[in-house]
DNA sequence: ATTAGCACTTTGCGTTATCGAGTGCTAAAC
DNA sequence: GTTTAGCACTCGATAACGCAAAGTGCTAAT
């Protein structure tokens, strides 16, 4: 780290309470407010002192001359990164926290959805949830079910273990063993294939393949495709946005603006994503040059499986956020997504007995 | 509907070209105005004494006493009723409207989303999508796929002929002829319960029914529930929130606070939904009483399939809305998707992972 | 090195005055 | 009888002013 090494002990304290009063109440803090409400065994001008070199080291502002001390953006990270006291959850908290895991939902968008609901109605920011983009998608596998003569299911196994599944209405009468033929074609011609690889020249070898059930390789194609293009996008999810306006500093709509802006830069979010270790929780501080815009925060923590970033999920809200709660609440449910996507077929199995 | 058969032709040329002007610039309008910009051949007094009878008729209000008149709610719902002008797409917006129908996609979910994000950038207000609740999924029948002696994929057709798939990963070994057997208990027991019918008692009997393979009973019970229930609770999705803040009305953060209390009130707007006939796109006009808040507003048009609603697309914004361009875009965009949804060629809409 | 005391600065707020837009009403004109 | 011109009136918006409160920075004393 290295940053707020040359911060005494008593400036750090100083550093920590102002932060501590500014996230709590909002406004300026002051030195006299400081002395009376902590027990730093100064004055209020020493106080006063320390408060002028903290804010010519870049730590605090001062919205005007005569107002009190706000947290910098250099403030801000510093306390999340080594000021800040772990909060502990609640009984309360986590008796909340383990009933959504006891739900124990099987897909990770629904999971996500459900852990971002529950972080938003606890905390009062919204949550923002991201599935990157599924680069090469190709099916590894395709299975077909008989329903009826005229009805069949095609199920393709993906690489990621996914399964996809599309019911298809034929327009040709079709029994079990022309499925198996068409199943043979699809496996020969289209796995281990990326969609672009999918040429007019090998649909007509196919169709060929099918004989005189050529009819059958056009529809099936179209569903190919669609599943296969279906998750390229990637998701930017926010759920419970309404939440910002409870915040004062959003009651100037330039605030609310700034910090939504965010909902159109999916691109930036996902690199971010893409970038992040993965470790830990990551929190970013808006301002200049960051994709977060300046008043505001996202703290944001990446699963990844097989070292592969496959969502992420954390909220975002103003700069001045109680960080050591949403932090506590972020981290707890994370680690019981990343349990559960971790080793799923264990899970599956274990339902049983809860 | 007989609201305003009361009103002359003149009043209502003067209520038409006062909307008009004040959905065009948002503010309050006032007799010189009108005269000056529209042709009403009459002198502003005349036009003022109208407003007035207007006024007290309970179609227009003013914000106070030296103000000029504002559309009451009334006047809004008499406005698109009856008085609006239709909007005829341009050129630039008809193809724009139609690259997007061919794109073709075939699932509802992703028709609406991508129908949505068009009609947000080409209005600059929010969409709003519905799904309503999936009453009473049942499965109709369950199918096993052999994989391989550890996996396998259980596809199951619901009532609605939609296909939901899970890839169950087995701690025990399984072959063709275990998964017929499982699949055979389950289509005994299952299908055509609904999922509060699947009792402790019947999967014990599944389970002694699957003998010494017992053990695959209830992982794959997990999945059915969760199938069943996947659905269960509908959706309402809202895009592009962020575009509000461009509307002045929205400098005002109480306003904006009212709106946005229509997204946790999924219940209510699943009732409108639910209610709408679905012949045309429905305008409701925000204000006590009323789902949508007041000085808002919320266009709506849901489709139906065999009579039952499927789901619903639309906008909201501040009850001073473009209501003409808005109506015919969601009017054309509507057609296009109930076309593609009334005759699928492939009929699937939900898939295991998606 | 710390602190008490004080002058200084700036915001917020309430008061007042002025301006302008738009109405309602009355009396005249069509 | 309907329409119109003219005018007094009302009310919000804006700016100017002064005052009080909060908080600082600095100086001098501890």
């Amino acid at each position: 780290m290295g940053i707020g090494d040359e911060l005494s002990e008593r400036k750090k304290a100083i550093l920590r309470a102002l932060i501590d009063a500014h996230i709590e109440n909002g406004e300026p803090v002051g030195s006299k407010y400081l002395t009376s409400m902590c027990d730093i065994g100064c004055s209020s001008a020493t106080i006063r002192n320390e408060m002028s070199e903290l804010e010519s080291m870049g730590y605090l502002e001062q919205p005007h001359t005569s107002a009190g001390r706000v947290p910098s953006k250099a403030g801000y990270r510093f306390y999340v990164d080594s000021l800040m006291q772990a909060y502990s959850l609640t009984s309360r908290e986590l008796e909340e926290l383990n009933n959504m895991q006891r739900a124990r939902i099987s897909q990770l968008d629904k999971m996500l959805k459900a852990a971002g609901k529950l972080i938003t109605s606890m905390t009062n920011y919204p949550t923002v949830s991201v599935k990157p983009k599924a680069t090469n998608l190709i099916v590894s596998c395709f299975k077909t079910t008989y329903v009826d003569s005229r009805n069949f299911i095609l199920s393709m196994i993906m690489s990621d273990k996914t399964v996809k599944s599309r019911y298809i209405q034929s327009k040709i009468e079709v029994d079990e063993e022309i499925l198996n033929r068409l199943c043979g074609v699809l496996n020969n011609n289209i796995t281990h294939r990326v969609s672009s690889e999918i040429s007019l020249p090998l649909i007509m070898k196919m169709e060929a393949d099918m004989g005189m059930y050529d009819m059958l390789i056009s529809p099936v194609i179209k569903c190919v495709y669609d599943a296969m293009n279906s998750d390229d996008e990637g998701e930017l999810k926010f759920e419970g946005v309404e939440k910002l306006l409870e915040h004062p500093e959003f009651s100037d709509v330039e605030n609310l603006r700034k910090l939504l802006s965010l909902m159109d830069k999916k691109e930036e979010i996902m690199d971010l994503v893409e970038k992040d270790s993965g470790n830990d929780v990551s929190i970013y501080i808006g301002g200049e040059g960051s994709t977060v815009a300046e008043n505001s925060s996202m703290i944001l923590k990446t699963f990844k499986v097989n070292g592969k970033v496959v969502g992420a999920i954390g909220v975002i809200g103003p700069q001045r956020m109680e960080y050591p709660k949403v932090v506590a609440m972020v981290e707890y449910l994370a680690k019981c997504i990343s349990s559960t996507i971790q080793n799923p077929e264990i899970k599956e199995l274990k339902s049983s007995d809860d």
